[in-house]
RNA sequence: UGAUUGGAUUGGGCAGUCGCUGGUGCUUAGCACGAGAGGAAAGUCCGAGCCCCACAGAGCAGGAUGACGGCUAACGGCCGCCGAGGGUGACCUUAGGGAAAGUGCAACAGAGAUAUACCGCCUACGGGUAAGGGUGGAAAGGCGAGGUAAGAGCUCACCAGCACGGUGGAGACAUCGUGGCUAUGUAAACCCCAUCUGGAGCAACACCGACUUGCAUAGGCUUGCUCGGCCGCUUUAAAGCAGAAGGGUGGCUUGAACCGUAUAGCAAUGUACGGUCUAGAUAGAUGAUUGCCUUAAAAGACAGAACUCGGCUUACAGAUCCUAUCACGCU
RNA sequence: GGAGAAGUACCCAAGAGGCCGAAGGGGCUCCCCUGCUAAGGGAGUAGGUGCAGUAAUGUACGCGGGUGUUCAAAUCACCUCUUCUCCG
């Protein structure tokens, strides 16, 4: 099993945010587009809104737990696609699980995943 | 039993499964082994290591500290002690040198604010006088007696302050005696004295590969000024030097380290011996989930290392231990 | 990670030890202008909170928060909170 490359430069968020498809949730926001390259790219973020650095890296590491859940479960149909998740106030409440349930619904209403 | 005082510790534990970071070993890109945030990692307020500025030089300016003795690599820190202030007390607070070196400021009120005569008192009508009045934070040491025209340290006793001497102490200082006779406050106003201080910070700095621009009797050497010193001011078409944007590697974790015992010291702390290796990421690693224990409640405080140490300051749910004091009750 | 700057009425702000609840402007209220409104012109009050008072007014606290120096602090010193800027 291949691991999801990562995302860090600031043009690649803006181009996200600019172009890609998005949608909402209370716990979480998921930005998402095609590429070129034929691999899956992911970058999470969490903006100081939602709290101290504490609680920011909590956010990050529970989106993360459950993007490799999900990851695992249905790689072949996440190859070809940039995702940026954007953590929100509530994100460091909830489990890895209802996160994962989020992420899911989300890849179903962009018709990735079955 | 209640109310306090000063200090110390802890900051859930164990196991299974799926994952993350770097280390070691084997072999080959997987397996095995063991490791993986804090008491404040925070604020960046001080001090140092390390590092660059040729050497890190001199003077002025600027900045910091401020009783005394010690500790420390160093400090604005810590310990002890003295003075002052607060508390019934355990104990707490304290930027705590100098105002007779000089300058400034002291609004309003008040007659007058560092020198004065408004009312009053006395008078020989020139003046004298700070006792009484009122103002103010402060009014010429305080209070009593003598004294005087009325008054005044003018004289005396006591108290406070100053100088000198004796005694005790390592010293700040305490205490006793003698003397003359008075000096408003402010230095977290300028200043004076003593001590210390060159600047910049790991986004420092060094190296590697690729990109492109510039090259003069220039410039540069990182606080403000002055002096001194140093590098360089080339060469002839691609070396050398400099600059801009981005990438990689090192710096990067063994250190004034931690733990235990003994010993010197009231203590801070030092010394000796033995043992241990204890995060090094670079969009940034500790998460998810299940079970058991603990608990009133399966966890719920403040909070995430970014070169590293020593302090200070600030934030902190709950729990535990020690020390001393006061009040009440019993013996 | 490191280096700096600023917080004053509802908003923008001056003040740099005493005359300071604190200049000035916007805003607010009233009037003029207009068929009505905006713009423009003129005039004016209070400026926050607590307490006392029918009210006028008085008084205490108040310049991000706290502690100190001083007779006296928005102003000086220290600690702290928030916001902003610069260094790749």
């Amino acid at each position: 099993m291949s691991q999801a490359v990562v995302l860090n430069q600031n043009t690649d968020f803006k181009r996200l945010y600019k172009k890609g498809s998005s949608y909402t949730n209370p716990a979480l926001v998921t930005y998402l587009k095609k590429n070129n390259a034929g691999i899956c790219r992911i970058g999470i973020t969490s903006s100081k809104k939602i709290g101290n650095a504490v609680e920011r890296n909590t956010s990050r590491r529970k989106v993360r737990a459950a993007f490799q859940e999900v990851y695992r479960d249905h790689e072949e149909e996440l190859k070809g696609y940039d995702f940026v998740f954007v953590c929100r106030v509530r994100t460091r409440f909830k489990k890895s699980t209802d996160i994962e349930k989020v992420m899911l619904e989300h890849l179903k209403e962009a018709n990735i995943i079955a």
